[in-house]
DNA sequence: TTGGATGTAAACAACA
DNA sequence: TTGTTGTTTACATCCA
């Protein structure tokens, strides 16, 4: 089989002109959401700017929405731990991102809680509320020190190699991944993040998880979208993730594939990875062909932080064009394909030479 | 004993 | 030039 070269494209032109920290649309997105929800936007920082002008943005044009040069959030390898968009339909805060069930468990280092906020504090949407909420339940917080000991029963240890095989890592880590698309280093953020054994395990376990990623049907590489950098967005094919599913005995059994995905001896610790236990159990498989949607949203929540998936519309309302030449060509269709959706989920018609 | 799955190491190319 | 990403090959180990 002839490797897939040179899919990697260089960072796109971006316009220099300081712009707003979300794209136009997106902010009226969020406005009407919360509008929707019988409240009324009143301010929205993102990155510390403050948007309370919200005429404006509806009156103004969508000229240059992604051109937008200041992300909200940086790419910090956090994503993995994003709960899904209806986590807390309070959208005035994103006090999920240190829901400390998610982290329970898990040897928190400083810098981990610190990201954790970084990211909570980066978009913070106010809203006057027309009705009157019930009091939000919250889970106590505790302590703000490093989980030393597990609660029982107690996964794996922090320290020793997890009971997982590589291509169960790389579907955990793609799977809790907000729109299930990740880039290699993001995969290894996640790993390391859950599981410490590999903080100080030889080097040689990242070659271990290319090697999968390349190796395993059941993974696809998705082109690279601008503004990524270097490298592709990983996900799981979708008919080889139900056979995931059914191997970690969460669905029914269909027949499964002839190239099915070897099982996983173990299921993820619920304990251990409550998000990812109740995003497995509740979500049904993504369409086929979905992978270009996901991708679309990997780099939007890149860029403009977690929060702009909640605005996303569903795959299935994308118009994702597909030309023959696509389907007979090994490289560049991807792209476009991934650069339609992108400009799909922001809000622009795609324009390319045919 | 055999074959498949898995883990590990290494070489190499392409790219930022 | 260096580091990262992706592909491929080879070999060892485990297990059914």
């Amino acid at each position: 089989m002839a490797p897939m070269r040179g899919e990697r494209g260089g960072s796109p032109a971006r316009g220099a002109r300081p712009s707003l920290p979300l794209p136009r649309r997106l902010i009226r997105q969020i406005a009407r959401h919360v509008a929707s929800s019988g409240r009324s936007l009143r301010r929205l920082e993102v990155s510390g700017r403050v948007i309370d002008n919200f005429d404006d943005i509806e009156d103004a044009s969508d000229e240059s929405d992604l051109e937008a040069p200041q992300p909200a959030v940086a790419c910090g390898g956090n994503a993995g731990n994003l709960p899904p968009a209806d986590h807390d339909d309070d959208l005035t805060s994103l006090s999920w991102l240190q829901d400390r069930n998610l982290l329970r468990g898990i040897n928190l280092t400083k810098s981990d809680m610190e990201d954790s906020k970084m990211i909570a504090s980066q978009v913070v949407i106010k809203s006057e509320t027309s009705k009157t909420p019930p009091p939000v339940a919250r889970v106590p917080s505790p302590p703000r020190t490093p989980c030393k000991a597990p609660p029982s029963p107690p996964a794996a240890p922090a320290h020793t190699k997890p009971p997982y095989s590589f291509s169960c890592l790389i579907f955990m880590a793609i799977e809790a991944a907000p729109a299930r698309a990740l880039p290699v280093k993001e995969i290894y953020a996640w790993i390391v993040k859950h599981f410490p054994y590999f903080k100080h395990a030889p080097q040689g376990w990242k070659n271990s998880v290319r090697h999968n990623l390349s190796l395993n049907k059941c993974f696809h590489k998705v082109a690279a979208a601008p503004g990524l950098g270097k490298g592709s967005l990983w996900t799981v094919d979708p008919q080889h993730r139900a056979t995931f599913l059914q191997t970690l005995g969460r669905q029914p059994i269909p027949p499964a594939p002839p190239d099915s995905p070897p099982p996983c001896k173990n299921a993820p610790d619920p304990a251990l990875f409550p998000f990812l236990a109740r995003r497995l159990q509740a979500s049904p498989p993504p369409p086929p062909g979905a992978d270009e949607y996901r991708a679309a949203a990997t780099v939007l929540a890149m860029k403009y932080g977690p929060a702009v998936l909640d605005q996303l519309p569903p795959a299935a309302h994308l118009v994702i064009s597909r030309c023959a030449r696509d389907e007979h060509s090994y490289s560049g269709g991807e792209e476009r394909r991934t650069a339609e959706a992108l400009l799909n989920l922001a809000g622009l018609a795609a324009h390319h030479a045919s």
